[in-house]
Order: C-alpha cells, then sequence, then structure tokens
DNA sequence: CTGTTAGCGCCTTCAT
DNA sequence: ATGAAGGCGCTAACAG
C-alpha cells in the first residue's frame, strides 16, 4: 500500500508537501494538484494509525454503553454520531453490557487507542474508573449518572420532573392508589424517578396516604411479577407507574393475566419506544430526549477537546410527557366500541394520531431523528415539563 | 504516561526484555517480575497505537452494520462479540445507517486503522466496495449478502425455506388466500424471501391461483398502506406474509384500523423481536438466528485472519419457525371470550407459555444468548425447517 | 511556499 | 536469555 513517500516521488515533492495538501497546509496549487493526482493514481489512503501515533490523538470518538438492545441508546447513539460526525469524526460504539469488567476493557481501549474522546453511559456509579484517561488528556463526558471517580461533563435527563408530572398525571386523571414499580435501590436512575414520584403525592391538595412501591430488577420478568404482587393486596392500586419499559412491558402482561385492562387500570412508563404506540391501548409514557442527549454530549466533547480546561459542567434536559390511552380514564368510562376491541381507546390528546398509518414509522426509525431533520409535521404539544 | 522505555530504566531491564514480558517471549522469571513491578508502579498502558503501526495490525474488529435500531443487528453484535472477546480481540460497532458513503467511510477507517477484520452487513449489493480492504490483507466477512465486489466469506440466513416454511404453515392452518407484503425489488433479502413464498404456493396439492404480491419499504408506513391496499382488493387476503418485523407492525395497525383481528386474518412475520410476543395475539414469526450468525462471521474471520488463502465459504443458517397466535385459526374460530379482548387468543401451541411471565425477559435481552448460554429451559419445538 | 529531519512508542531482527 | 538498533508512516519544527 501506497505512503507518503510514494506519493512524494511520482508528484516529484516532498513528503511533507504532500502532509501538507492532506491537511490544508500552505501549497501552491499547481504542487498540490499533482499531488492530488499521484495519490488518486496509486490509491493512497493516509495510514491513521501512524498519523495517531504522531500526532498522540486519533479522530475516533467511543461510545461505551451498557445495554445495545436498548432503543435508548440506539437513539442516544445516533445524537453522538450526527454532532461527530459534522467535526469529522467517526464513532466506534462499545457494548460494556452493564459488566464493569468489560467496561474498563473498553476504556482501557479507548486511552490505549489514544481516542479523540470517550461518552460513557457509566455501568456503575461506583467502580467505573475514568481517570486513567483524563489524565492522559482524554476528554470523557458521562451520561445519565457521572462516575464516582471525577468530576467530568454529564449530560442527563431531568428523569425526576419527569416522574413528578407523569405521576401528576396519573392524580389528576382520578387515580387514588397510584403505584410505582421501581428498579434496584442500587440504581441512581431507580432512585431518582421513584423521588419524583414520590413529591407528586406529597405535594397533592388533600394529602394522600404514602404510596405503594415496589422494587425490581428493570426487567420484563420483575415487572411482571412485581404488578402481580401489587395486585394481591388488600387495597390493590389502580394505576402503576413503571420505570423502564421492559419492566411496564411486564406489568401490563400481569394485567391482562387478570383480565384488567388499561385504562381500567392505569399504566405509565418511563422510557418511549417503539412498541409504546403499538399496544393497545398506547401506552403513556415519558419520553427520555436520548437524541438530544447524546448531541450534547458529543457537543460537550468537543468543545472540552478544544478547550481542556473549562469547569465541567452538568447539563440536565427536560424529558416529555406522552400521554395515550393507556392513562385516559375518561377514554374507559365510555360506551366499549363495538367494532374493535380498542377503537376508541386509542384516542389520544389533542393532535396526536392514533397509531397507525404515520407515526410509527417515525418511531421505528428513530423518532427523535426527525427533529434534527425537521421532519416533525405533527403539531408538538408544549412540553409537559416546567 | 510512562513508555517501555521508562519501564524499562526502572526496571533495570533494556526496552526490549519490556516488550517480551509484555507479549510473551522468554525472559528469566526474575526479570520479567521486575518489569511487571515496575510496569504497575508507573500505571504502565502499551501504547496500542505504536503497536499497531509497528505491527501493521491492530487487534480491534469493526462491525459495520446498517441499522442500529434493528434488533436483528443487536444481537447479531453479541454473536460477533462473544466469539471476538474469547480470541482477545475487541469490537466495535459503526452504525451506516444503510447509506452506502457512509458505510464507504466505515470500511475507510478500517482500512486506515488496520483493523483486523471487518464483519459487514453491506448496505448495497452493487455498491459496497470491500477490494481496498482485501487487497490489504484486512480480512472480510459479509452478513446476510456478498457484496459484488468481491468473493469473501459470508453467512446467511436461510430466508428462502424459512419463508416456504412460513407460508406453508399459513396454508396448513386453512387461509386460503394468503397475500406477501414484500420489501423493495432491488432489495435481494426481500425477493428471496418471496420466492420462498411462492415456492410454497406452487407445490400445494391443489394448485392454486397465483397469490398477491405488495411491494413495500420495510417500512412500518410501507406496510400499513401495503396492507390497506391489499385489504380494498375486491378479493382481499384472509392472510399475510410481511417479509421484516417493521412492515409487520404497520399491517397489524391497518388490520387493526378495519376492526380485523389477527389470526380472523392471519399475519405472519419475518423477523422474531422483542414485541412479537407483547402484542395480542401474539405473532408469527420466522426468527433469523442473528446471534449464530454473528458468531459464525467472528469465527470464519479468526480462521481467515489465521489461515488467509483458504477459499471463501458460504455459511448458510436455518431459520426457525415461532408459531403464535396471530396465525392459528383454530383459536380464532372459538367463541369470544367476555373476560379480556384477548384472553384466549393467546393460546400457542405445545409447551410454548403465554407471553407473561418468563419468555419475554428472555427475548428482551437477547434470546438468542440464552442458547448460548444453555438458558433455554422451555421444551423447545423441532426446527419447522427441513 | 517548500524541503529536510527527527521522532511519536513499539516490536523485531540481529548480534551477543 | 538479553541488548542494540532500525523503522513502521506520518507530522511538526526548523531552515531555506
Amino acid at each position: 500500500m501506497a505512503n507518503i513517500y510514494d506519493v512524494a516521488k511520482a508528484a516529484e515533492v516532498s513528503p511533507a508537501t504532500v502532509s501538507r495538501v492532506l491537511n490544508g497546509g500552505s501549497v501552491s496549487s499547481e504542487r498540490a494538484a499533482r499531488v492530488r493526482a499521484a495519490a488518486e493514481e496509486l490509491g493512497f489512503r493516509p495510514n491513521r494509525v501512524a498519523r495517531g501515533l504522531r500526532r498522540q490523538r486519533s479522530d475516533v470518538l467511543a461510545l461505551i454503553i451498557s445495554d445495545i438492545e436498548n432503543p435508548f441508546f440506539t437513539a442516544l447513539a445516533r445524537g453522538v454520531e450526527d454532532v461527530a460526525r459534522a467535526s469529522n469524526l467517526s464513532v466506534v460504539l462499545c457494548n460494556a453490557d452493564d459488566d464493569p469488567e468489560k467496561e474498563a476493557e473498553y476504556l482501557d481501549v479507548a486511552l490505549a487507542e489514544h481516542m479523540a474522546g470517550v461518552v460513557i453511559f457509566p455501568a456503575s456509579h461506583a467502580e467505573t474508573d475514568v481517570t486513567a484517561l483524563l489524565d492522559r488528556g482524554v476528554p470523557v463526558v458521562a451520561v445519565d449518572r457521572s462516575p464516582e471517580s471525577a468530576t467530568i461533563d454529564t449530560v442527563t435527563a431531568d428523569d425526576e420532573n419527569g416522574a413528578y408530572a407523569v405521576t401528576r398525571h396519573l392524580l389528576d386523571e382520578g387515580y387514588r392508589r397510584v403505584a410505582c414499580i421501581t428498579g434496584p435501590r442500587a440504581s441512581s436512575a431507580a432512585m431518582v424517578r421513584l423521588r419524583g414520584f414520590l413529591r407528586a403525592h406529597r405535594e397533592g391538595e388533600a394529602p394522600r396516604r404514602r404510596p405503594r412501591v415496589a422494587y425490581a430488577d428493570f426487567r420484563v420478568r420483575g415487572g411482571y411479577q412485581a404488578m402481580s404482587e401489587l395486585l394481591d393486596l388488600a387495597e390493590p392500586p389502580d394505576a402503576v407507574l413503571a420505570t423502564n419499559n421492559l419492566m411496564a412491558a411486564g406489568a401490563l402482561a400481569a394485567l391482562h393475566d387478570r383480565g384488567l385492562r388499561p385504562p381500567e387500570v392505569g399504566v405509565a412508563a418511563f422510557g418511549d419506544t417503539f412498541w409504546s404506540q403499538l399496544v393497545r391501548p398506547a401506552l403513556t409514557t415519558v419520553r427520555q430526549p436520548a437524541y438530544e442527549i447524546g448531541q450534547a454530549a458529543a457537543e460537550l466533547l468537543l468543545k472540552r477537546r478544544h478547550t481542556p480546561d473549562i469547569e465541567p459542567q452538568r447539563l440536565v434536559l427536560p424529558t416529555r410527557l406522552e400521554i395515550r390511552g393507556s392513562s385516559r380514564r375518561t377514554a374507559a368510562t365510555e360506551p366499549t366500541p363495538t367494532a374493535g376491541p380498542a377503537a376508541s381507546a386509542d384516542a389520544v390528546v389533542g393532535a396526536e394520531q392514533p397509531a397507525g398509518p404515520g407515526q410509527p414509522t417515525g418511531q421505528a426509525t428513530g423518532q427523535v431523528r426527525a427533529t434534527g431533520r425537521g421532519r416533525l409535521t405533527r403539531p408538538r404539544r408544549p412540553d409537559a415539563m416546567t
């Protein structure tokens, strides 16, 4: 494979001139043309490894996530990618699989490869250690939570207010015993969301009794079991908030198995996904601005890459409440339709359309991208968040 | 950051000795211990960029996929990863987004970074060009289809027989006008699946009339429109096969909007996903062995890495038919249940359980991994494929 | 604007 | 078993 010396020889210039042509140094247009022609002729591709060694920095950015199967991350990845590509950086995805050890390996790779930067969704608050990267000047931005090991740029969704808003919504719909299925106590996300849930209960005009909280494992099965146990109580809840989409799926299955059907029992969930609009009735969710988080993280990275010494920032992005049939009690008290099982339960607020013709496409291929591309033709409700 | 010279000095040996300790050369155990201690002390991390430059090869493997949001790829990625990690290779994911240009960029990166190998799901049969990689000795394995530009190792699912089997199943269930919603004519996957569909029709005891085929775009919206048009025909189909999961979602929505409900109209789809078991009734699918494909691809890559000159291989892996409520006409002719809209439509074949407690978890976290880990406790039906 | 030169960190002969 | 030395391909500093 040709290198710059070969090109230089063919173009009858020095290697430095070839390098300048490649990297935008000042070269007479005549020589530059000769270089380009020679490079083309020889099929020359600059060797990034050598360049990286010399420059002590590559132009590849690592995005380390904990679960590639989670739609949140796919949207996040697009946000990172779109911003990075605009700055001529490539993004590689590393799937740490929620395993601190695997994550450490990828952090090692990022370090040893002198990557341009790392966007990381830390597998663990305590164990994730990014100091080695920082010591070597590799910018690191954390998403969702920040590692204990260092104070760094962080981008998070405003989960607490999201949980608060959706809980308020359930209470406002007239549900009286709203329960929460949340994740393990060790998960800060689970705790933050729970906090918002509890705050909404404390604030009501009439003080309410302490709401039921079930701790599960962020998985479908856990959601199923938690919901089942809640329904077995002497005073079962009449609505439930699941703090992630998998547990919501489990909760829906549990309800279904007992012949209960939202919004008879109200259901809402954290995390808007592909199937949120696909199930009948469609599921009320708190949408996390995954794409925007990715964008913001990449932007912070680029900023810090340019000016390493600015103060670490903490960005908190608002969530959005997507109110759908699963939590609209009003729809449930209407007469049951005859045509199809859920023909009216799909009715949703305002200008939103039923899950049929158009919207699901947006969801499937990444609704969040729509924002970036201006393809979001549906009138947007104002954010339910303050 | 410390380099081997620093370590060598601290350990009072030569840099070559340090290198040998790192890479398993012969070093006296006493010196080796000194080197290790010094390396530990200095927090030394070998610089992979320099190593890559010297060795002309990295130990990172690229997986270039066309759509990170497609569950097929997430499972595929796990398969690649698990095999690669066993050989101490890291895997980075590159999301080419079905864009040949983006794909070319990532191929470029893989080339310029001297990656250990590339597993690629080619965005285009015609445009994807991997010759540059091959010329430089970077092994490339194609998944699903092989690029026109070269004959290389390829791993595919047996889509034609999968389509054949599921179509047979629909016919055997007694559906008489089975239509197919397939992808664009330019997509070889769409054409191969269609071929299986048509073959099943030709083979029946009684020759059947030529079945309806709708060409759509592999997206939800396209599936919706195609289904709508099929239903508008004078003789609408009583069953439909969608050749990917997104179009299936669209088709389901279209049926729903007309008050039709599977299995009244039979529905089956290519691609088993998270929500296949979540919808009611659960969706009959042709499961593609994504994880296994990933494994096989990585294994081919490793093999070729070691022995570059073996003949290119073509592996074809069997699909599996997952029969669920959406295509079981017998269930549909039973009296409509009173408790909940879908209480009985969930009944599924054999030992398979309803979508509640356990199975969805397996799905959500990657059913295919279960196979690898031996966690698949449910009795397996024999493969419907021959 | 252009060429010469040194060296990024490592591995790998080649000697010993 | 060990050390010395060259060079992978590129860029940045310095001269001209």
